[in-house]
DNA sequence: TGAATGCTGAAGCATATGCTTCACTATCAA
DNA sequence: TTGATAGTGAAGCATATGCTTCAGCATTCA
């Protein structure tokens, strides 16, 4: 096992965890700090931090230091590039029913 | 740690396999049979079939045996619920930046 | 200056994950 | 019926994950 070394292996990695989805929902409406991330998740402040380490290495959220108050923010395009990924394979597999579709009805069909 | 029992925490969890999303991959252009879902993956079978077990559990995959042979399909509803997380979220960022656009362009503009 | 606040980091531990191998069953084909 | 094929399942092991606690360290406020 070789850790999680594509950017979509530790965005979807990220996303895994309720709490980790908590805090991105939670950060999709507006900044926030590690405490009021930290607030209503029933867990210590140390594994909050953990759990944000793991959504900045997966680029989901960056966060900057500003006296001693860490702001975190969402960055889009991670989230993006997971939903692209689903969205491409959703799409491929909608193309494929369509075509299988219009195979069944040249066979089937009265046309021709 | 609760294990992951929200089904997008299972979804998302397979998801985060590189293996695993080829196989979705290789699914959403046609059914498959374990062999042949195993057969480019460099592991043994038994290991395919564990991130089969995990594909099944989080709804993205379906199969059925017939004879000796178990054939896998896609499930789009899985993809699309995902997807939609993602989407509903990224949305919500974006509308949060037009509002602020619009908020910065009344304090500051030209206009009124 | 001294105390509270906000965060950081290491250590340690329980459990989960991702494999392997080996033994086995069921099916198909000759 | 014999052998190859396709998949299953358990055991075992290394490593990863998700917490906890405790011991800091800046920063801010009184």
């Amino acid at each position: 096992m070789l850790q999680h070394s594509d950017p979509l292996d530790r965005a979807f990695h990220a996303l895994a965890d309720p709490g980790r989805r908590w805090m991105v929902d939670r950060l999709t409406r507006g900044p926030a700090s590690v405490s009021e991330l930290a607030q209503p998740l029933d867990m210590s402040m140390s594994a909050v931090v953990q759990h944000l380490k793991v959504l900045e290495a997966s680029g989901l959220v960056r966060s900057t230091k500003t006296g001693r108050i860490r702001t975190c923010q969402v960055q889009p395009d991670a989230l993006r590039a997971a939903e692209g990924w689903l969205n491409t394979r959703r799409l491929e597999w909608e193309r494929r029913l369509d075509r299988l579709g219009d195979y069944l009805a040249t066979t089937n069909g009265d046309e021709q």
